[in-house]
DNA sequence: CTCTGAAGTTAGCCTGGGCTAACTTCAGGG
DNA sequence: CCCTGAAGTTAGCCCAGGCTAACTTCAGAG
């Protein structure tokens, strides 16, 4: 059964860190008019070698625009891919608060869970914000009294 | 605010490989008592080579035991982590599902997720399963009448 | 008892994502 | 107008985790 299942993990890892990156780019522009590398560097705390590197590759791939010594701009592509992943952030860092994890943990678990969240569960996720957890439909017991929402 | 954050993930995913490899050889085990690399072969859909390497890492790190062309067990700390990965891995399925997710994506979902899962989380989630969901304790309307309990 | 094919290893290569060290750019103060 | 320090780049290194190709082991059939 497995096998493709871990081929979609390997592929999901390699654009975590682009999610990131585009993320972390698109809210630093939404804060103060633009991105520099340095930005970048203190965000993920990780070496100006290193931001470099990796702003090539997203580079490469279409996701920035940029030269060397300017700021970094998103792309159409990296803009739709920033807001789609802050949209989903959001999503599972509500969801973890909203069952009952901490502020700190609810936001440190989200940053590692987001890319690994597909969208039938993200649908889940949304659904349980908006209207709680749905009924308990096991085939054996279909009562229709959970007892899940008696508070305390 | 982040930095520590994206540091931890990057070490997480240090470890994922190894969890999901000794989950591998601990299912290989209880269903046909050993575990030789073919299985890993076919269990992730990767190359002799890559899990004779993978093999050798986990060896380095004191997860299993081994030798050339003998099957391979896991070490009192292998089995440790193993059946820790594997509780975890159950929870977070069992929990995606209970919040609606199909079995499948259900299945996929959790192994993304669960190298990523917090200790907090994992109760958090433990206690959704057993209690459903906490009161939605926001300081602005504490009602204690969620609406969650409704059948469809 | 050999020999053959499946299982396993080894060598060598690649990419991603880190690092340090050394260099280059560039803006601002003096 | 220069010059210094912060920002950025480049070169060269490392490890993890993949791969292919070529080799070795080993068990079982004949």
């Amino acid at each position: 059964m497995p096998a493709r299942i871990y081929q979609r993990t390997r592929l999901d890892h390699a654009s975590e860190i682009a999610e990131d990156y585009v993320e972390a780019i698109a809210d630093a522009i939404a804060e103060r008019g633009y991105c520099r590398a340095i930005d970048l560097v203190t965000h993920f705390d990780v070496t100006h070698a290193t931001v470099s590197n990796t702003i090539g590759r997203l580079q490469r791939d279409g996701l920035v625009d940029t030269a060397p010594y300017q700021p970094i701009a998103l792309t159409a592509k990296g803009k739709r891919l920033a807001s789609q992943s802050r949209k989903r952030h959001e999503i599972v860092t509500a969801f973890l608060k909203r069952i009952g994890v901490g502020d700190r943990a609810a936001e440190i678990d989200s940053e590692g869970m987001e890319h690994h969240v597909s969208k039938e569960t993200l649908d889940a996720m949304k659904r349980v914000l908006e209207q709680g957890l749905p009924s308990q439909d096991r085939s054996d017991k279909p009562s229709a009294e959970p007892m899940e929402g008696i508070s305390r």
